[in-house]
DNA sequence: GTGAATACTTAGCAGTGCTAACGATTATGC
DNA sequence: GCATAATCGTTAGCACTGCTAAGTATTCAC
């Protein structure tokens, strides 16, 4: 089930953007994958009560954790592409559930520096697990080829977006 | 910069969920899909606002325009992977505005077939070119064999989406 | 040392997602 | 035919994320 074109009786969400007949090839690649994010974290979302760690809380701490070092509530704003009241609020939560601390930096009392503790660590690695776990299961149920082929496609994407910033 | 692994030093958007090193492949595979989205979404939301046509309603009214008839409210909700008050909400939303049209059936007094309007189908075309332009435009500027890569990578993450429903 | 710039926070808005509960309508079973 | 069950959609209310505007505190520049 290729869902290359939409047909008229054919509502299927991988489907909807892919109209296509009409427009420019990048266009239409461009409607795919945007509809593809739309539905794949739309399915993805479930997950996420049961582990207290929603999908822009999840990958705020994983820049911590991985990047393996406090950073300021700015520069995780701009890693995370908000806006700083909005990381502002993220790390707050991510405090209240002891995921993360906040201490006032000592060279400059203005910025404050955020690290993963490590019940952040831990859950992390469970969390995120968990959130792509569906996603993981049907990916190794691929064939190779389709497996490469989507490793391809999304060494592409990420340096698309990392251009669009 | 084709950000396979995070390291210590590098809290980039694209590689936050790649760590990798101790994880099994497909799972690093799924933590870059699932970051990657997270990313696209967030930036394609800002181009949102100047059409009034957010990435849910405009993911709703695509699929009334390209399926060409009208469905019922629970049918647009399933298509979309939403609960019925959320598709409710948002029909309601793209009723103000004037793009759709909310009308009982004569068979069933239950249900509300829902219909794009000439205005929402006009609005639809010029809109989601606005939201996706950006993108379409990095797209445009790939060489071919990555932009083939894409293609690739998206017609596989259709059909795994698919299958998670 | 005064004024501008920077870092973060607070307040308030809009939007999306959910569940629970409700009314209206249709289907079922006797 | 009528009571009961199932279905469809809506309303109400919660949590969360994103933004802008405005405020506070601190540091930098002259």
């Amino acid at each position: 089930m290729p869902a290359r074109r939409a047909r008229a009786s054919d509502p299927s969400p991988a489907s909807a953007y892919a109209s296509g007949a009409t427009e420019a090839p990048d266009t239409d690649l461009a409607d795919r994958v945007h509809s593809a994010a739309i539905h794949l974290l739309r399915r993805l979302r479930r997950e996420d009560s049961r582990w207290g760690l929603s999908a822009p809380r999840l990958s705020a701490l994983s820049v911590l954790v991985f990047g393996n070092r406090a950073l300021t509530l700015g520069e995780l704003a701009t890693a995370e592409q908000v806006k700083p009241p909005t990381m502002t609020r993220l790390v707050s939560a991510l405090e209240s559930q002891g995921l993360v601390t906040r201490d006032g930096d000592p060279h400059d009392g203005r910025v404050v520096r955020i690290r993963a503790t490590a019940k952040g660590r831990t859950l992390l690695m469970r969390g995120r697990a968990a959130r792509v776990a569906a996603l993981s299961a049907e990916l190794r149920a691929l064939p190779a080829a389709e497996r490469q082929a989507l490793t391809d496609g999304v060494r592409v994407l990420e340096r698309v977006i990392a251009r669009l910033q």
